[in-house]
DNA sequence: CTGTGTGAAGGCTTTCACAGCC
DNA sequence: GGCTGTGAAAGCCTTCACACAG
């Protein structure tokens, strides 16, 4: 998050900011930034702030954003179809590249630039291609099923939008986002 | 989260769980869901575990889930179209009954079934249609003045999919959900 | 004997407050 | 004078471990 911001700022060619203002962009309070940031090396000058270009290029380098990373999409559906069509995910640095589904009446060539692929192909692609990252997004009921193709083929981190929690080994790294846990969560705070 | 289990154990007629399968089913410790339920009340029966009806029953006391809450979505573009379409949370419970865009050319009926509405007209919306939740899927440069119109709206609670953080007065509800940093973040974890 | 409810301990994260450097 | 870096304090969350009820 706090990369984001800096790299926007660094394209409007701010020089020099502050941990409030950093802050306040990212919303947090200054002394948990600046905390956060230390974890990391000693990126500030006392008494003037952070310098944006120095900033960007040294968390650049901590959290290895450098090179495009594929990534596959598993569950065609219409969150899936969304996603893939979004695609509005850091363009620079992530790309779906292909999607999969069970169901191959979907045909090979998709509408969406990709090729949509049936399952059975996920381990060979994945391979070849050297793919890492995976987004899910089939029903809760095929997601644990899924998971494991995903894992047989290889995949080392999986963003899963079902609404089941995925067991996986635990070299396999998951993130989950659970819309109807969100709204549910929102509607909590509703007078 | 344990709701939304709990409610599939009921549905699939299972009688009575333990906080060990519960907690499984989460992803969480065994402790955990024992200390988060009691500090909603004491549902359980020493020596037997949880009665799922009665469990069912009182979760959705508490999280107050019964009744259907209309959601307003604002920003029309890939990924708002995308969760128009979805709609896949909890379809009993949260129902998008318009959108919003500033782009008034995308015409007032929708493929969608539901009205796709100029901005202009979301304040007297909200106020007819008793809205008090809304999903934000503008581009980040237009996201804090549809946040501001929102609130102006007299929304209550926004789900946020943009990347900046958003100002809100603090009798107003934000959670967020931001794709590029959820990938981000997993790609930390590739080898 | 099983499995919840729960104080207490442990671990982690956030915030404070100020020394230190520009 | 201004703003970072950082120990120490405070606050919060998770886990342990066991009393207790069925």
């Amino acid at each position: 998050m706090y990369f984001r911001i800096v790299e926007r700022l660094f394209k409007g060619r701010i020089d020099t900011v502050s941990s409030a203002v950093l802050a306040k962009e990212a919303g947090v309070k200054p002394s948990q930034l600046r905390k956060d940031l230390t974890y990391l090396g000693q990126f500030g000058t006392r008494g003037l702030g952070y310098k944006v270009e120095s900033l960007e290029k040294q968390l650049a380098r901590v959290i290895r954003t450098a090179r495009f990373r594929p990534v596959i999409l598993v569950g065609v559906g219409n969150l899936g179809t969304a996603l893939i069509q979004y695609d509005g995910f850091a363009k620079e640095e992530f790309g779906i590249i292909a999607a999969f589904d069970i169901r191959e009446e979907l045909g090979r060539e998709g509408r969406f630039g990709i090729p949509i692929l049936p399952n059975y192909l996920m381990k060979s692609f994945v391979a070849e291609h050297s793919v890492k990252l995976a987004i899910l997004t089939v029903p809760g009921t095929s997601a644990q099923s899924a998971a494991n193709e995903l894992v047989d083929a290889g995949i080392q981190a999986i963003l899963n939008f079902s609404t089941v929690a995925l067991q996986v080994p635990n070299n396999v790294a998951v993130n989950n986002v659970n819309l109807a846990i969100e709204l549910e969560n929102l509607s909590y705070f509703i007078k």
